[in-house]
Parts: structure tokens; C-alpha cells; sequence
DNA sequence: TATTGTTATACTCTATAACTATA
DNA sequence: TATAGTTATAGAGTATAACAATA
């Protein structure tokens, strides 16, 4: 068989640490999602877990009722994927360090109205700036029009969750 | 403002549940990769995980020691992005049940070769062409170019952790 | 009756440190 | 000295159940 040849296999995939081959296992998106995963999780941590001692699941809760004030706890739960009783406790954590404020509703007395304070705004707004640059930095492999093709083909897979 | 006019906003996008609009967040890939995920995880716990009793790392464990019969513990760590510690659990539940097989190595005793008995690759095998089918059937929104397209991207970005 | 949110509690998974055996 | 793997143990995160208050 010639080189590169018309019948050459091509390379098998290999796993991006410790060397293995993937066989099928990279055709499996959820396989490869994880993959990706731990790449985002390391730009999270250096550019803004360690610094603001932050969880994603942390981030992500001030960065989602930055965009939406007064959100209530479920609604949050159910965006984030997470039990009730864990929102409790991830919002009792900001609260106590001044971030997340909780406010009775006027309408339903169930419901709280969560908002940030300009402390905690100033810290997602910050954090979000360091994760675009972080992320530009690392993917920068990614061409402008992968990054965005890459973006919607993950939403349209989200919205099937 | 005409609506659907040249001035027309885009609708903002929203989480996949909870209904809250993602401002900035809709543009991190940390975030969406994340989302998305969640929707991998419930095609593995409904095709896999609940009929076999079998985690994500667990599977893919087996998945990597049948595509490389004889690789270390060291290696599968890395490529599972776990530590030695929890490898060593991993694989000792996987010999418990009788799918994972130590063999030490000819060459280097304190190396281990794993492998997979019949029964751990029967198992691999049909949890990986369920996994292939959930898939197909739970993403059917997408094109194959869209998957391919997708797998490709997400390969791409493992490769910067 | 159903929903919002909380408390109590147990379980799973992960991480660190210390160790043995071998190279 | 460094590496492969294990044990012991503590910590972080998650889930379930039971509850109070309100709709």
C-alpha cells in the first residue's frame, strides 16, 4: 500500500493526554463534549476561579441574574441544572460574601426576587471580560468562524436537554 | 422600528430551561459547552447508566482499555483527567464486577496491563452502539454534516487542555 | 393540592498526603 | 531520585426526604 496513497488510513484519534486511541469512542459527542469541557474548565479556573475563589456553578448564577434581575431561585435551579436545595445553599454562599441579595416578592410571598449588588455586578462584569479574553487566548486554534459555527451547534444541542 | 427590518434586534437567546435570557453568557464557550453537556448526560443515563448501573467515567474507562488492551493506569488517568487515587478505585469496582481484568507487566513490575474480560467488551460494545443510536435519535435536529462538523470542532479544542 | 424555598442528612465523588515497590 | 500504583482520610458537591409558608 502506497503512502499516503489513495487506501492510507487515516491517523486514528487520540486522546488529548495519555495517549490512547479512541476508536469509536470519538464519534460520541457526549464523549468529546467532556473532552472539551475539561479545556473550558482550565480557562475558568486560571482566569477566574483561583482569583475570585469562584465556582463555575457560582459564576454562572451572578452572570444569570445579572441578565435577569430578580429571577427566582427555581427558575435559576432549572437553568443551571441543579437541585433546589443546592440553589439554596450556592446563594446562601454569595449572599454571605455581599454579592447576591434576596428580596421578598411584592406579588407571590413564596417568592424571592434575587438582584446583585454593585459589588457583585463588578465582579461578574469583570469575570465575564477575563473568560472572553481567556477563552481567545486558549482557542485561538479557532478561526472567528469556527468559534461562532461552534457556539450555535452547541445551543441547538442544548436546547434538546 | 419596522418589525423584521433592517433595525430588528435579534431575539436574545435563553437557557435551555428557566427561560432567562443569557446576555454575554450565550457567547462563552465554557458556558454552552456546559448546557450542552447536560443534554449528553441524560442520552448516557438514559441509554447506559440506569440499564447497567454504570457512571460516565466507568464506561469510558472500558472504552479506552478495549481500543488499547494492555495500557497503564497512568495513561487512562490522563485521558480521563482524574487523579491516581481515583483511577485506582475506578478500575478496582470495574475488577469487582468482573469487566476489568490487572495483569503486571512483563517488563516493568510496577506497571499493570488492563484489559477487558469477554464479558466487560460485550458490555462496551452494546453500550456503545446504544449510545451511538440515543444520539442519533436525540439529536436528530442536526445534520450529519452539522455532527461531523461538531465533533470535529470539539476535537479540536480538547486538544488545548 | 401544588409550588417556593429551607433544613437535615446521607451519599458519591474528588483531592491530598503518605506509603510500598520498582526503575 | 523518579515513577506506578495503593491506602487512608478529609473535603466538596449532590441528592433525597421532610418541612413551613403561601398560592
Amino acid at each position: 500500500m502506497a503512502v499516503g496513497g489513495a487506501d492510507a488510513q487515516p491517523a486514528a484519534p487520540r486522546t488529548p493526554a495519555g495517549d490512547l486511541t479512541e476508536a469509536q469512542l470519538g464519534d460520541l459527542i457526549g464523549y468529546q463534549l467532556a473532552q472539551a469541557a475539561v479545556a473550558g474548565q482550565r480557562v475558568f479556573r486560571e482566569q477566574v476561579g483561583e482569583r475570585f475563589d469562584l465556582r463555575p456553578v457560582e459564576y454562572t448564577l451572578m452572570a444569570l441574574i445579572a441578565a435577569n434581575p430578580g429571577s427566582s431561585s427555581s427558575a435559576l435551579a432549572q437553568a443551571l441544572a441543579v437541585t433546589a436545595p443546592n440553589i439554596t445553599m450556592w446563594i446562601d454562599r454569595l449572599a454571605e460574601r455581599g454579592w447576591v441579595r434576596r428580596r421578598q416578592s411584592s406579588t407571590d410571598r413564596r417568592r424571592q426576587d434575587l438582584h446583585l449588588s454593585a459589588a457583585g455586578a463588578r465582579l461578574v462584569a469583570e469575570a465575564t471580560d477575563r473568560l472572553i479574553e481567556g477563552e481567545r487566548a486558549a482557542f485561538d486554534g479557532l478561526s472567528g468562524a469556527e468559534r461562532a459555527m461552534l457556539l450555535e451547534l452547541l445551543h441547538k444541542l442544548a436546547r434538546h436537554r
